[in-house]
RNA sequence: CGAGGCGUAGCGCAGUUUGGUAGCGCGCUUGGUUCGGGACCAAGAGGUCGUGGGUUCAAAUCCCGUCGCCUCGACCA
C-alpha cells in the first residue's frame, strides 16, 4: 500500500520536529488558528466541539458530586489581589490590568482575572454565616488571562478557557479530602474520557499554587517524553478565608474561619490529547471526545444506489447515538482518507458498490491504521464495540509507553540521562529547595509530583537521606 | 526580557545580490470526465509587496525608522 508520501509533507515529522508537528497539526486540522493579538488563539469549531465534549463529561461529574455552577465577574479590583501575600507575588507578573474605561482613568485599576480565588473569596465571605451554609461548593466555566511570555495554541495562551471549582468547608480535614477527591475525579476523567493515563500526586513547595497550603497535580506524558500538567487541585487551608473574611458561626457558637480549596482544568487538555495520542499522520482523537466518531466515505458516489446506501447507514448509526459524518464532497476517496486520518476521526467506513453488492462494510481504525470488514446488518453494535475497543487500546498504548519510560535514578547524571532519553525519572529528594533548584539547573527537569511510595533511599542531588520519592521530568 | 527567523494572492513560497510591466505551486470559481489511498482537462477570479519616510526618471528590490508574528530560552494551567 502507498504510504501517503505526498500528504505527510503537510505536517512536520513527529519524531524529528515535534514542536512543529504540534502547531502544524493544530492549524492544519482546523482545531485553532492564531488570533490577531499576540498569544491569543481562535478555537475553531472542530476544536471547540472537543472542548464542549470535555465540558459535558466533566460538568456531569461535578454535578453528580454535588457541585453547583455559577458565574463570577471577569474584572477584579486590584486591591483584592494584594490581600493574600503569596498569591499576589505569584500572579502579579502575569496579570493584565484595565486602567481606563468610559473614556476616563479608573480610580482603582481592575485586574482581568488570572484565576478567581480572590473575587470568589470575597463573595463567599458575604454568603457564609453559619455552619449550616457549609460546605459551599461552586464551579464556573469561564475564560482567564495570564500574560505569558511564550505561548502555544492550547498549551499556553494569554487567554484560555477553563473551569475553576471553589469550595469552603468547616474543617481542614474535609477541605483536604475534597482536594484529593477532585484529583481522583480528574484522573478518572482522564482515563475514561481522554483515554490518557496520568500520574497524580502532591506538588513540591516550589511548584505549588501561589497562596495554597498544598497543591496536587495530574501529569501526563507527551509523545516526546515531556510532561504536561493537565489539572491541579489546591488546598488553601485558611489563607484565603482569612484574607477575605470567610467566617461562620459554628455549632458551638464560636466564630471560625472556613477552609477553602480549588481545582481546575483548562483547554490545555486539548493540547494534552493531541500530544498523547497523535502520530505521524496527525491527530488521533479518543472516541469519547471526538466531534466525529465515524466518517463515512462513499466510493464511486455517482454510481446508482451508493449515496442512498450511505445515507441509510448514516441514519442508522445516528439513531444508535454515534456521531457520524458523511463526506460527500467532490474530493477523491484517497484525499478524503488522508484528510480524515489527519483530523483524527477514530473510525472510517468506506462504502462502495463492492460493499453494497456483498452486504458488508469496509472500515479503517485510526488507532491501529488497519482495515477490516464487517457485515452491514447490525453494524450499529459492531461499530460501538469498535469505538470502545479503540478507546481501550488508546489508553493501554499510552499507559504502556508511560510505564516503560519511567526510570529510577540515584545520581544527577542518571537523572540527566533519563530525561534526555525522554523519560520520567523517579528519584529520592531530601526536601530542600536548593536540591530541587540544582536538578533544574543540571537537567532542565522539574519535580512534577511526589510519589506516594517512598522507596528511593537518598537524595539524587545531595546524597543525604531522602524524605520523598519524586517524579522529575522536563515539562511543557 | 535575551537570541534567532519571517512579513509579496486564502495558504506555502520565488523574485531583493545587480532597481525597469507582479510570478510559481496549492487552494478557490465555472463546465466536463473521474472515484477502493491526496485524479484529470479546459476556462477564469484574486496582490495599495506589513507600515512610515528617504534616494531615484523609476523601488517588492537600495537607505533610515517603525509595527507585527513565529521559534527557542528564563516564568507559568
Amino acid at each position: 500500500m502507498a504510504k501517503n508520501e505526498g500528504f505527510v509533507n503537510e505536517i512536520a515529522d513527529i519524531e524529528s520536529d515535534f514542536p512543529r508537528w504540534y502547531t502544524d497539526v493544530v492549524v492544519r486540522t482546523k482545531l485553532a488558528d492564531y488570533g490577531p493579538v499576540k498569544g491569543t488563539m481562535v478555537i475553531r469549531p472542530y476544536g471547540y466541539a472537543i472542548w464542549e465534549n470535555i465540558q459535558r463529561e466533566l460538568d456531569a461529574r461535578f454535578k453528580a458530586a454535588g457541585v453547583e455552577n455559577a458565574y463570577f465577574p471577569l474584572l477584579i479590583p486590584m486591591s483584592f489581589m494584594t490581600k493574600e501575600a503569596e498569591h499576589v507575588e505569584g500572579f502579579a507578573p502575569e496579570v493584565a490590568v484595565v486602567t481606563h474605561a468610559g473614556g476616563a482613568k479608573l480610580e482603582e485599576p481592575l485586574v482581568v482575572r488570572p484565576t478567581s480565588e480572590t473575587v470568589i473569596g470575597h463573595m463567599f465571605g458575604k454568603w457564609v454565616e453559619s455552619w449550616r451554609d457549609l460546605p459551599l461548593r461552586q464551579n464556573q466555566w469561564c475564560n482567564v488571562m495570564r500574560w505569558e511570555k511564550t505561548t502555544r495554541p492550547f498549551l499556553r495562551t494569554s487567554e484560555f478557557l477553563w473551569q475553576e471549582g471553589h469550595s469552603v468547608y468547616a474543617t481542614g480535614e474535609e477541605a483536604e479530602a475534597e482536594t484529593l477527591a477532585m484529583l481522583a475525579l480528574y484522573a478518572e476523567f482522564a482515563k475514561n474520557v481522554l483515554c490518557m493515563p496520568v500520574l497524580t500526586g502532591r506538588k513540591t513547595e516550589k511548584e505549588k499554587f501561589a497562596g495554597a497550603v498544598a497543591t496536587y497535580g495530574m501529569e501526563a506524558m507527551m509523545h516526546d517524553g515531556k510532561s504536561l500538567q493537565s489539572g491541579t487541585t489546591h488546598y488553601m487551608g485558611q489563607n484565603f478565608a482569612k484574607a477575605f473574611g470567610v467566617q461562620f458561626t459554628d455549632k458551638d457558637g464560636a466564630l471560625k474561619y472556613g477552609y477553602t480549596m480549588s481545582y481546575g482544568v483548562s483547554t490545555r487538555l486539548i493540547g494534552a490529547l493531541i500530544m498523547t495520542h497523535g502520530d505521524a499522520r496527525g491527530l488521533v482523537l479518543p472516541p469519547p471526545v471526538a466531534p466525529v466518531q465515524v466518517v463515512i466515505v462513499p466510493i464511486a458516489m455517482k454510481k446508482e444506489g451508493v449515496l442512498e446506501a450511505v445515507g441509510a447507514l448514516a441514519e442508522r448509526l445516528k439513531k444508535a447515538g454515534i456521531k457520524v459524518k458523511v463526506d460527500d464532497t467532490d474530493n477523491s476517496p484517497g484525499w478524503k482518507f488522508n484528510e480524515w486520518e489527519m483530523k483524527g476521526v477514530p473510525l472510517r467506513i468506506e462504502l462502495g458498490p463492492r460493499d453494497i453488492e456483498a452486504g458488508k462494510l469496509t472500515f479503517f481504525r485510526r488507532d491501529t491504521c488497519e482495515k477490516g470488514e464487517m457485515g452491514s446488518e447490525n453494524c450499529e453494535e459492531a461499530v460501538k464495540e469498535l469505538l470502545g475497543a479503540i478507546s481501550v487500546n488508546l489508553y493501554e498504548k499510552a499507559k504502556k509507553r508511560m510505564e516503560e519510560r519511567i526510570v529510577n535514578a540515584q545520581t544527577l547524571d542518571e537523572l540527566l540521562a533519563g530525561v534526555d532519553g525522554g523519560n520520567f525519572v523517579r528519584a529520592g529528594w531530601c526536601g530542600e529547595r536548593a536540591c530541587e533548584d540544582k536538578v533544574k539547573d543540571f537537567a532542565q527537569a522539574t519535580a512534577r509530583v511526589m510519589d506516594e511510595k517512598n522507596d528511593m533511599p537518598v537524595c539524587v542531588c545531595c546524597g543525604k537521606k531522602a524524605k520523598r520519592t519524586v517524579f522529575f521530568a522536563r515539562a511543557y
